[in-house]
RNA sequence: GGGCCCUUCGUCUAUCGGUUAGGACGCCAGGUUUUCAACCUGGAAAGAGGGGUUCGAUUCCCCUAGGGCCUGCCA
């Protein structure tokens, strides 16, 4: 049991707070799956707040990317979803809560003003303090825009995070911020502190980018009287080369994954063990996945995207999934092969005859449809190259005789087929080679396929005659 | 410039002072073999460098190097 486990009369509450500036990048995708596992491990709540103060960034368009893409993969939340913009009223009166304690200032200075202040801090190797801080009200010019910031405590900060450990920081590292500004609109720092108290949040799982925010975030609870929630910052997900992922190295959208073919559940548990483990155990059903999930678990150095991996892990889950669920997934990747046939009874009819066998050889959904492709070939055929090399002379009057004991076959099952396959091999007095490569031929045109009693079980009696008939047939 | 964080096989990681440093992906070899996979067996592969502390350091401390984050009237 780590020490940050909750009693039930203070069940855990977890959130997700993107800024909808752009689509659920893998990073967010994974920094939500961690709150969404530790709510749903400890049997608490999972919220998601949009963080929209920044008008001129935010779309609609982000926001539904964002939805989406949790939606798919399965991170459902608790509740409405919130928007921050729609809280500034109370982040003002917050401000303003703060004003009137002391604990924050209003400050004149202009925009050079405030230019030079950083210039002499960061000269100075310290974080910028205003001259408004200890100037009285009777000060303030008349008809002057002003800033709300923050009185940056005196005393040193120590941020206490589940992952990172403590984490120190001299008093004067850091700065005077703003809380509202001209205009009265909050700022980041003040609004997150706001909504996570009043939302009740109980652990604040985030990417590492924001553990200094967490530092100035702690001296605003501290201000306000408030408990700190549980701060947990993990380290974000890098490239391959070890510097920050970039979109050619899968700093992609969630649904850039969906379309590559990746199921949810195979991307959620390969972000679940990049940066997160639980000893030597990499595959985890769901129900795995919430039931050992804590922030002991997690890791401090960053990890770098593995496609090999990623995809491995999707295999994995793709065996596990159901036959039919796979069908239906598998539809829009089958509409990308060219020439297929595409009548929906027969498609559905050998798709479910061989999904069995075809989601334990591949790793995707797009490669599920490459490995189903030879059920869908609309015949006749012609075999060319490589495949139509083991069909000589030999071999189709061999595949005569063959058709001929196939149509005679009693039951059209794999296991009589592959007795009879085996049988004829032995009455020809060859080995298997030459009647596998030839009838694979006939029956595939060299396209990826499983062993041939499947292929010809999958198939069909009559499918499977007739393409060899198509084959003793062609031209040489 | 300042502050903070990070550093075990190529990659993801286990190890909570004493191990032949374990597992997984990938890779190599072999097996199976009727294509492509899958699968099975085996193999190569790691504590960034330097100081300490200790009977003993991958593990604790310091320095260096490398990487990252913050230093906005962005979040």
């Amino acid at each position: 049991m780590n020490s940050h486990v909750q009693n039930n009369d203070n069940p855990i509450r977890t959130r997700f707070a993107p800024s909808p500036t752009g689509f659920l990048h893998i990073g967010g995708a994974r920094t939500a799956l961690f709150n969404w596992l530790l709510a749903r491990h400890h049997g608490g709540a999972f919220y998601l707040r949009i963080e929209d103060t920044d008008r001129a960034r935010s779309t609609q368009e982000a926001i539904d990317a964002i939805l989406d893409g949790l939606a798919w993969l399965g991170l459902d939340w608790d509740g409405d979803v919130v928007s921050q913009y729609a809280r500034a009223g109370r982040h003002a009166e917050v401000a303003g809560q703060l004003l009137a304690e002391g604990k924050a200032f209003k400050c004149y200075c202009t925009s050079e003003e405030v230019q030079e202040l950083r210039d002499e801090a960061f000269a100075q190797g310290r974080a910028l303090r205003s001259p408004w801080r200890d100037r009285g009200p009777e000060e303030a010019p008349a008809d002057t825009p002003y800033v709300v910031r923050f009185k940056a405590p005196d005393s040193d900060v120590v941020l206490e995070d589940a992952v990172q450990g403590n984490v120190r920081w001299a008093a004067k590292e850091f700065d005077d911020l703003i809380l509202l500004r001209s205009d009265g609109s909050p700022t980041y720092n003040l609004a997150v502190v706001v909504d996570d108290h009043d939302m009740g949040i109980t652990h604040i799982v985030r990417g590492d980018d924001h553990l200094v925010n967490g530092g100035r975030q702690s001296q605003i609870y501290d201000a306000l009287g408030w408990d700190r929630p549980v701060f947990a910052h993990v380290p974000l997900i890098h490239g391959p080369d070890g510097k920050k992922l970039s979109k050619r190295h899968g700093a992609l959208g969630a649904d850039a994954y969906r379309d590559m073919g990746y199921l949810p559940e195979g991307l959620r548990n390969y972000l679940l063990r990049l940066g997160w483990s639980h000893g030597d155990q990499e595959l985890f059903s769901d129900a795995e996945a919430v039931a050992a999930f804590t922030l002991d678990g997690l890791n401090k150095a960053p990890a770098r995207m593995d496609m090999d991996k990623l995809n491995h892990i999707n295999g994995h889950h793709m065996s596990q999934a159901d036959d039919a669920r796979l069908i239906e997934l598998v539809a829009p990747f089958l509409d990308t092969l060219e020439d297929r046939i595409d009548d929906p009874q027969i498609v559905g009819q050998r798709l479910r005859a061989a999904m069995p066998v075809l989601k334990t050889r591949a790793a995707t959904l797009e490669e599920l449809a490459r490995q189903a492709y030879f059920l869908l070939k609309p015949r006749p055929f012609r075999l060319e190259g490589k495949a139509a090399k083991p069909l000589n002379e030999e071999a189709r009057q061999r595949l005569y005789r063959l058709f001929t004991r196939l149509g005679d076959l009693a039951a059209w099952t794999e296991d009589a087929l592959a007795a009879e396959l085996k049988n004829f091999a032995e009455a020809e007095e060859v080995g298997f080679g030459k009647v596998g490569q030839p009838l694979r031929a006939a029956l595939t045109a060299g396209a990826p396929a499983p062993d041939l009693s499947l292929v010809m079980a999958f198939l069909g009696r009559e499918e499977t005659l007739d393409r060899i008939k198509d084959q003793m047939m062609a031209d040489a």
